[in-house]
DNA sequence: CATCCACAGGAAGGACGGGGGT
DNA sequence: ACCCCCGTCCTTCCTGTGGATG
């Protein structure tokens, strides 16, 4: 038993590959960041009063995926907490990953050493518990909220139009606020008094080119590869396929690590290209196989009914059409339907997540619907519904 | 130029299973 | 013990709508 172990352990430790794959992976936060070093310094002189221990204004970030905003925040807040210890503390929140009103309080009290049940309390509970919190701690405190668009949309501004009014309720003003988006549209869906409170400074990160994102490739795979295993080309290629994908970094180094795990697992000496190619495909392959294991029963028929008359070529699919498969799916399963309405409401959640396609069209005399269609490989989508409920296997005979 | 299609998508609320404070 | 909370799915009822058609 403990050889086999051992054989594991020793094989993994010994990769022919990589030194250290974890300056590859997506939370990891390197000592430089290249081609951000304008952002850098405006947030670190934004950030700067809080040696005096003084509020800094607070800040707006936008920026696409992969753009490296996380990062940055991350890197200074870090770098400035070393660098003068104790006077302030920061709190990182990811709102699409701590995606509800109340685990959002819920973690800011955990991290200011406040015990909370996980649920139970009502949010108004909680924000006066905050309140109180805040109030005796004794130093700044800064809050990164990341990606609050994705959060805003799901509910609404109101946590944050409560969060922005939190100093008032504290003797001295000691809360910052730094919040991050991905959506530049974003700040139109915030009340008014929101958007002028928490955007005191925005800073927008552009884009990488291809250029840029060697760099940054070449940087890490210095680090993370063995020497000698990873041709320039490779990474070019990386670097080429993320910047085609509006720039995002995380996507260049996702494909390098996963290029580099392929290698590793065919016990290649070095990475090809065509592993490149390969990762492209393993990571679209477990992203969609992920969503739909997670997906609710009837989230998965939808889907079943989308993806059954896709093989159709081009046929334009609409809510009503697609509504209709999923009642005989239903039928076939003995399973009761839920309404169109629902249904309608599936299929957007669906395109959110990036399985379907669905763009509100108006066709006139013929009313006003939606175009569905797939937005991954079929197969791969068949593949997952059968693997996470064996009642899908007959539906494909 | 009004009509009218085939839905979109907002609002309110409910059942249910996770849990509270006092 | 009592009445309260939240998030997740879902229903019911509803008003809104761009443009091809007549």
């Amino acid at each position: 038993m403990s050889d086999i172990i051992d054989e594991v352990i020793s094989s993994f430790r010994t990769s022919s590959i990589f030194v250290n794959r974890e300056y590859l992976m997506p939370d990891y936060i390197p000592d430089e960041l290249p081609h951000r070093e304008d952002q850098i310094r405006k947030i670190a002189s934004i950030l700067a009063p809080l040696y005096r221990e003084e509020k800094p204004n607070n800040i707006f970030i936008y920026g696409l995926t992969g753009t490296g905003k996380t990062a940055v925040v991350k890197f200074v807040l870090s770098r400035f907490h070393k660098k003068f210890l104790g006077k302030f503390k920061y709190i990182y929140i990811n709102t699409r990953q701590i995606d509800t009103p109340y685990r959002v309080l819920a973690d800011l009290l955990e991290s200011l050493d406040v015990k909370v049940p996980f649920t139970g309390l009502s949010i108004a509970e909680l924000y006066r518990r905050l309140v109180k919190a805040i109030r005796e701690y004794d130093s700044q405190v800064v809050i990164v909220l990341d990606e609050i668009d994705a959060f805003v949309k799901r509910y609404n501004d109101d946590i944050l139009y409560k969060l922005s009014r939190i100093n008032s309720e504290v003797n001295r003003s000691k809360v910052s606020f730094i919040g991050i988006t991905n959506d530049v549209k974003f700040v139109d869906l915030l009340d008014p008094r929101v958007k002028s409170s928490l955007s005191e400074e925005e800073i927008v990160f552009p884009p990488y080119n291809a250029e840029e994102l060697e760099d940054i490739l070449t940087k890490r795979a210095q680090m993370a590869f063995r020497p000698g295993v990873l041709p320039d080309n490779v990474i070019r290629l990386c670097a080429a396929l993320a910047a085609r994908e509006h720039g995002d970094a995380r996507r260049a180094l996702d494909l390098l690590r996963v290029a580099g795990e392929i290698a590793e697992r065919l016990k290649d000496s070095k990475v090809k290209e065509e592993y490149v190619h390969l990762a492209k495909e393993e990571i679209e392959r477990d992203r969609v196989r992920d969503i739909i294991l997670t997906l609710p029963f009837h989230s998965k028929l939808v889907l079943t009914a989308v993806a059954s008359m896709s093989s159709e070529d081009n046929v334009v699919l609409t809510t009503g059409a697609v509504y209709e498969t999923y009642l005989n799916i239903c039928k076939k399963l003995g399973v009761e339907p839920i309404t169109q309405r629902r249904v309608s409401d599936i299929i957007n959640e669906l395109d959110m997540v990036g399985i379907l396609t669905a763009k509100v069209v108006n066709r006139g005399r013929y009313g006003k619907t939606k175009e569905i269609g797939l937005a991954v490989d079929k197969n791969i989508i068949v593949k997952s519904l059968i693997e996470s409920d064996s009642r899908f296997a007959d539906l494909w005979g």
